[in-house]
DNA sequence: AATACAACCGGACCGTGGTCCGTTTAGTCT
DNA sequence: AGACTAAACGGACCACGGTCCGGTTGTATT
């Protein structure tokens, strides 16, 4: 092993590294000429000039790739509410903090649609992502810290997020005509229910 | 059009309603021997001496196939919270009625595990089936009369009724070793708060 | 520079859900 | 009975996601 590496990385191979942005390029370039629909696994390959296998090498899975090309803005989003300014992150009231946290999430929802959606589709199902367990706990927090006590704050915290699903966010806005303000102001008018009940 | 038949049922050829038997009862065969998994819709076809094309020309699409193999316990739950007897039907108060509809869905999606997962991995997604918007209906109603007001009493249906979704329970319970006593508790939990807060 | 090996690569291959269209057949009309 | 037609049929065909494994290549070691 190469003594200036960070352990963390656990070497990657020079090939495999200039395969990665290969392959994230030319997925995006596809995305961006076709919609996601157009991101085939066979097409991505041949783009990126790559062997099939590789591709699932490195991915996994279309929904890996999906959650991959997710990464950026998923990790900014994280970081905006575990660390960024109120009243998303630390510092505001925390029934603030979590009708932030909802309307933040739709509008994430919307920005990235059918890309979220796609990453969703995975084999071992949408609850396995780990970002979804990050949620869970941070809305679970939030939720102790706003007084609110019940035998079962976690289920609790998992029905809270289970309303925020991609797939029923995109379905009310785009065959009903929802407005991302009108699922805002549901959201609040649930979670305010659910902690002012305590 | 023969003059003694139903206008509903609008004219089924004898072949087609000889093969429509003959597919469910590979269906259930099939899955009686090795799980939902096992059904596949070239093997069902084989199964039951039918060309591929019969298939799809019957049931649009696996998911489609799967909701009618749910058809009749579907009707039979739909039939229970519209005019069976209380406290899931008509008679108890409507506070009453959403906490029995919540335990008895969970019950539902327990019993019909895999079924109902297949249903809902339909390509068109899984809010296009009518069942879910009559759920949605029944569950506005018995807010309103549990006296909620809100601008949004059909949004906040939806929420409630997506704290439900058959992939977030069954991978509560199978994942994590949640019981169906928690459940209903924590939707009866969810739905106390929500409607107390009017 | 030569060696050795783990990691990586490619693309043939598979099973699946779904489509298409030429052919067959049930029901009706004369 | 015979002809006619709309409906139903069947299975070859397609695109896709995913797997497998023999060959290749980067990297560390000597």
């Amino acid at each position: 092993m190469r003594p200036d590496m960070t352990p963390a990385a656990a070497a990657e191979r020079s090939d495999a590294a200039r395969n990665r942005e290969r392959l994230l390029l030319a997925a995006r370039d596809l995305i961006e000429e076709g919609g996601v629909a157009a991101l085939t696994m066979d097409r991505l390959a041949e783009r990126a000039g790559v062997g099939k296998g590789t591709v699932f090498r490195r991915f996994g899975s279309r929904a890996g790739l999906m959650l991959t090309l997710l990464d950026d803005s998923e990790a900014a989003f994280q970081a905006r509410f575990l660390f960024g300014p109120p009243p998303l992150g630390p510092g505001a009231p925390p029934l603030d903090r979590l009708l932030a946290f909802g309307a933040e999430r739709i509008a994430y929802v919307v920005e990235y649609g059918d890309l979220v959606l796609a990453a969703g589709h995975a084999a071992r199902g949408r609850f396995e992502v780990p970002a979804v367990a990050l949620w869970n706990r941070h809305v679970e927090m939030l939720l102790r810290e706003a007084g609110f006590r019940s035998p079962e704050p976690w289920l609790m915290a998992g029905s809270l997020t289970a309303t925020l699903d991609p797939e029923r966010l995109l379905h009310l806005i785009r065959q009903h005509g929802v407005t991302t303000e009108r699922l805002a102001v549901s959201w609040r008018d649930l979670v305010t229910r659910v902690v002012m009940a305590t």
